[in-house]
RNA sequence: GGUCGCGUGGCCGAGUGGCUAGGCAGAGGUCUGCAAAACCUCGUACAGCGGUUCGAAUCCGCUCGCGACCUCCA
């Protein structure tokens, strides 16, 4: 019934078979963001795929230690400011103001999102003295060489003697070193363009610095995945993650680095994530094509109609598969929020189902059972959640049929509804991480509405009783004005929030 | 310019050689006091052109269109 996982291998570009290198152990690195601004959605949609990968792995009882770090030091932009440095002029805070601040926003944001923290969640600045131990062992390795105070990779060097620099990316080495394109400032200490940093020299202005062997100065930006990743989980671990934008030259970077400090590779399986799209354009910080979490919540933005909650949003991502773009319209957000109340729906009218007397399990029991085992072998084939939702969705069918009697319950074996309920329980909110926002969100007043509510129904029962049609459809229109929906059904009325 | 990827019905989005993806929207029907919800049925989609094959959305080639990376980005 159940296949193994395989997962794609950015690296072999190929669906692998999983295995980790310590039998239900699995150690998992996930680039995480740099905080020198309000996380963007891009930013949320990858943490959410992550998310759900760490939580099916856990389901499939692996013990995982997920690693997600905060990179709060030594990413430049284009004119060579420090992000972090930036956004502290800016905003007239002190760096580390500017990296709290943004922490705690990406926390709330990804906590709304229902994310699971990950296990340690590292901070570049904590650990420059790793990057500092790391920079020496890639010296000592000969392949960095020292300009001005300033520690360089040798790119060039790597490149000719090792055959791995490229091959994550997919990059054509000639095509590297040639670099025909003209960008180098602040380069000129650089032996080559495709060289890069492993620790600067702080220039005088420049106030996050360090005590280093070299100077006064600060690691380079790709360190600190290289540093931390090995502190963590070791020199080689099982899955390194990140946006596919990472891929290069970030993700290059780092393996050259673990490569030249610690011998190997450091991760055995690459996974990426595709990006975010909105008007079919990659979602970006840097050229406003973006819409704020914030913004798609309260509808406050002209990419919307209206807003989305979290979960809907979060069940959008679920319809697609990780490493494919995702379009963002309201149109599609519009039909996810159908998708994920019909969803819920379905869990709540099968968690109320009791097994018929003297069910026997028929077609339909079999039916059921092998939608089931389905659902688990697309998320066994690289996490495919939208196929998984999609069986999810074929069984809300026969839910729906059975709870209005279209199907027979004698055909469905106490056992079978048993595991259904479960499965389809442990699908919707273990794995895929969704949340029921309408029980969520009331909890502590929900057995005095859920009380009233019933009330109200059994007033209007009364009424429809007595062809009082103007009466019950008073209480109907009442509650929709409420957002309160009624359902009328074989059984009696339900009713439900938004 | 280089590298890689994509183009699926009204919208989103799976699918890699023959077998129903799924969600939303739409049409018809069942149920209902009416409606909503739910259920059933339906549309014969795979950018274009050519090739391989008994058979292609799925493989190959070309054309067109789009995107990503190559520079900071999840």
């Amino acid at each position: 019934m159940k296949t193994p996982l395989q997962v794609y291998n950015s690296l072999t570009r190929e669906k692998e078979t999983f295995t980790p290198l310590v039998e239900g152990r699995i150690g998992m690195y996930v680039c995480g963001p740099t905080v020198y601004n309000d996380v963007h959605l891009g930013n949320c949609r990858t943490f959410m795929s992550f998310d759900i990968i760490y939580r099916y792995l856990l389901y499939l009882g692996y013990k995982v230690r997920y690693v997600r770090n905060i990179t709060d030091v030594g990413h430049l932009l284009d004119d060579g400011e420090d992000r972090i440095l930036k956004g502290a002029r800016l905003d007239q805070l002190e760096p580390m103001e500017v990296v709290q601040k943004y922490t705690n926003g990406f926390h709330d944001i990804m906590r709304v999102f229902n994310a699971l923290p990950p296990s340690i969640e590292p901070r570049a600045t904590g650990h420059i003295i790793d990057q500092i131990e790391m920079v020496q062992a890639i010296l000592d390795s000969g392949y960095a060489y020292l300009a001005n105070g300033s520690v360089y990779f040798d790119t060039l060097k790597f490149a000719k003697e090792k055959d791995v620099y490229g091959k994550l990316s997919g990059r054509v080495v000639e095509d590297l070193l040639a670099e025909s394109r003209e960008n180098l400032k602040n380069q000129d200490e650089k032996r080559h363009p495709a060289d890069f940093a492993l620790w600067m020299k702080a220039s005088p202005e420049h106030i996050m610095r360090w005590n280093s062997p070299w100077s006064v100065g600060f690691p380079g930006w790709h360190l600190e995945c290289s540093a931390m990743s090995t502190k963590y989980l070791g020199k080689t671990f099982d899955i390194h993650g990140g946006g596919n934008d990472l891929k290069f030259p970030h993700h290059e970077n780092e393996v050259a680095q673990n490569f030249t400090a610690c011998g190997c590779a450091p991760a055995n399986y690459w996974l990426h994530t595709n990006m975010l799209l909105m008007n079919g354009r990659k979602m970006s910080k840097s050229d406003g094509n973006t819409i704020s979490p914030e913004e798609l919540f309260t509808g406050n933005s002209p990419h919307v109609s209206k807003g989305y909650s979290p979960m809907v949003i979060r069940f959008f991502v679920l319809q697609s598969h990780y490493r494919s773009t995702l379009d963002l319209s309201d149109e599609a957000m519009q039909a996810a929020e159908k998708g994920y109340r019909r969803l819920m729906e379905a869990n709540k009218n099968l968690q109320k189902m009791t097994p018929a007397a003297g069910a026997k399990a028929g077609e339909l029991d079999q039916e059921i059972v092998d939608l089931m085992d389905q659902a688990f072998d697309e998320m066994n084939d690289d996490f495919n959640t939208p196929r998984a939702l999609a069986r999810l969705f074929e069984l809300a069918s026969r839910i729906n049929s059975l709870k209005d009697g279209h199907l027979p319950m004698q055909e469905v074996s106490a056992e079978t509804l048993e595991r259904l309920q479960k499965v389809f329980h442990n699908f919707i909110f273990d794995i895929f991480g969704l949340l029921d926002e309408n029980t969520a969100e009331s909890n502590g007043e929900a057995s005095s509405l859920d009380t009233v509510m019933q009330l109200v129904i059994d007033i209007r029962q009364q009424a429809r009783a007595n062809k009082d049609w103007a009466t019950s459809d008073m209480i109907r229109d009442a509650l929709a004005a409420a957002k309160i929906q009624l359902k009328d059904g074989k059984d009696g009325t339900d009713w439900t929030k938004g």
